[in-house]
DNA sequence: CTGCAATAGTTCAGCCGTACAACAAAACGC
DNA sequence: GCGTTTTGTTGTACGGCTGAACTATTGCAG
């Protein structure tokens, strides 16, 4: 909360005066980015020659870090070479957390990450939320995130922050879900079904999100370009813009709806009204129609028609891939921005999809001559919008860690 | 140059440490654009309380503003009330300069602005320049520019940097042209060959960018939302997309490639290779064609038609719109912009043209339940690539005061 | 084993830029 | 004409960073 209290719709922060302590805040967080970012653990004196600041006020402000549980101090090793042993810094384990929360068409879902990155609490609940109450189910994601935030608190941790997944249209301006078609939900703030407060009363920091959003920062974790777009097929299609490791927002958030890109204005119509939208050839029930599947056939089962290299499975790999190549194309072309990651059942199906992809890609995508384009399967995993989400929260805790020190 | 030596590839400014000047420069960026942004000139008074800095503060950051030829302080005048009358502060006019540059397929053309948006100099030389020859159209280019600016610059102005506008694509990381088709140019540096300088020999910072996006950045001297799509039509279809009053460049600034979205599948090939892009609907020779006019008509005689309700004219113009509508509506879904600004001929065209855009984008765009989406014409004027390049070097200027005082 | 070089981290004076408060300047109004 | 009001300036205090000197702890050469 207050570290976007002050930034402008698309995240950037707003320009305002600048007094001394804006100094001591904007070089904690070049600290405690360095510390956090760094692949081995730097000492004072490598974050000093990291960041360009003196060795007297690294200390002064990993003190700080330290004191404040983002940072931990690792037993001085003795290096190979002369010289008194650095002592190596890392991100906290177990002190500060954020918190992941989701409500997707099958399942609820909480997901605690500290800034190690390592899982926490992990809590799934499977059910059937089509058509469902938003009171009721919101209610029930706050009775389990509850008991997580209790156990994670009474280990001495602290949570921060929440950020609640949905597979829908949410305002980024005032966290509104406009509407989630698979839930039958809309018009609504979460946060007012949803209030979650610490073990102490006070309330947690709640923020709400698209699912393939956060589902795309998951990926931040692992090996990806700072630059992506992220897809995500599932019932519907929904994509992401990743630029310099932040989500590209747009005006208010509803952006990346790819699902309903034009690849045929001649072709089926879709649940939106138009007609020939990726989704009719890319959406999951499209795919197992088309693979003489049940609409609702679990992604297993396709796989398997798959594997089997059964024809009608096969055909309906490429009727999909040529499709989504055609509207990610379009997608680069528009964005500008060269690197796809594949997820969500997409993940799971990339080595189907990827050859037409990247062959409708060549054609399509204005740029091809000059960019290597770059087609990959999603590395975060299951419901990865959980790992997202928290880690989103961490993020905002390390862009300013003046709030919490 | 040095106001975009340490900026990330999308242009954000890369952390780094903040020392104590570090203040100075945000504060006199703040100073600055509180100033050049005023829709009335504000006092230093005025100026504290819009930013939150002290008056002390202010007046220390305006005298020095004013030393350095950026801003200028008006007569006092008298207030309606009691108190010492206020000293209005205004942009500089004649002092500092911004040059904008732009070889199109039929002119050469320079223009000189000031910081108070007024044009100080205006050259354009007609011409055909279709497969012409780089060095040499360069090379002319060079002599308009090089005179413009000895004027300028003996008119006691400083010139503090240019942008060349290039139809075509444009690295925005080193600045070079990858091919602009209509010119019949592709890879090469723009700089090597148009090297500008003051008349004392000190070299003049000197960028490209896609026409387009620099056109698009004209819009801002109007009254326009500080997000917005523009959409610029020509013999090809180029776009921008600008938030936050700045130019999203996706990874390397070849993005808004609207010309070649999928409108149709099945529709006719495009010079691209690909099948049913839209410039094959509203693109210029596709728009003449459907027209029953030359290829290469002036835009004059299409509207003469149109203004006579001609009904090939008018069919032509239903059908570009169509397809643009269906382009922008794709341009939307996935950038989340609700604004389009109608650029270029699309300008001229934009009575002919609105009704079916917007009817379009209310089928197509999956939020326009939610938002207010807006269709408008351009405000720029002829050859807005320059009006856009030059305020954009002011901007630069406006956006790092430190490096000009 | 000893002393020296090398590297990490700490201490302290100095500097710089902003805040705060008092003050000077220039209007209005009764 | 004098108090009031608002603008802009002056001087002091304070906070945060730098740079240099200093301490701590290692490796290595002799």
């Amino acid at each position: 909360m207050p570290a976007t209290s002050t930034t402008s719709p698309t995240g950037r922060p707003a320009p305002s005066a600048s007094r001394q302590h804006t100094l001591r805040e904007r070089n904690l967080r070049l600290v405690a980015a360095a510390v956090v970012e760094a692949t081995v653990p730097p000492s004072r004196a490598d974050v000093a020659a990291a960041t360009g600041l003196t060795r007297a006020t690294v200390s002064t402000l990993v003190d700080r870090l330290v004191a404040g549980g983002l940072v931990a101090e690792l037993p001085p090793v003795a290096a190979q070479r002369a010289g008194r042993p650095a002592v190596p810094l890392v991100p906290a384990r177990r002190t500060v957390v954020g918190v992941g929360l989701e409500v997707n068409v099958d399942y609820l879902g909480v997901r605690v990450l500290d800034l190690a990155g390592d899982v926490v609490a992990d809590r799934v609940e499977r059910g059937s939320f089509h058509d469902s109450d938003p009171g009721h189910v919101l209610g029930r994601l706050r009775e389990i995130a509850h008991g997580v935030v209790s156990d994670v608190e009474g280990a001495g941790m602290r949570a921060v922050g929440a950020r609640l997944a949905l597979p829908g249209l949410v305002d980024s301006h005032d966290g509104r879900l406009e509407v989630a078609p698979n839930l039958g939900w809309s018009s609504l703030d979460p946060r007012d079904l949803l209030d979650l407060r610490a073990t102490d009363g006070t309330p947690l920091a709640l923020e709400v999100a698209n699912e393939a959003k956060l589902a795309a920062l998951a990926e931040l974790a692992g090996d990806v370009p700072s630059s992506f777009l992220y897809v995500s097929g599932d019932v519907g299609v929904g994509a992401a813009i990743v630029v310099d490791r932040q989500l590209f927002l747009g005006d208010r958030g509803w952006n990346g709806e790819i699902g309903h890109v034009v690849v045929d204005p001649a072709g089926p119509r879709c649940t939106c009204g138009a007609l020939g939208c990726l989704e009719q050839y890319a959406g999951k029930e499209a795919v197992m129609r088309a693979a003489h599947l049940p609409d609702d056939a679990p992604l297993a089962e396709l796989v398997e028609l798959l594997l089997g290299h059964d024809g009608g499975a096969n055909g309906a790999a490429r009727r999909a891939a040529r499709a989504l190549g055609s509207a990610l194309a379009d997608f680069i072309n528009l964005v500008g921005v060269p690197t796809v990651v594949l997820g969500g059942a997409f993940a799971t199906l990339e080595p189907w999809l990827r050859d037409d992809v990247v062959a409708t890609l060549g054609e399509r995508v204005l740029a091809a001559p000059f960019v290597e384009l770059d087609v990959r399967a999603a590395q975060a995993g299951e419901r990865a919008a959980l790992t997202g989400g928290a880690r989103e929260v961490l993020r905002s805790v390390v862009a300013d860690p003046a709030a919490w020190v």
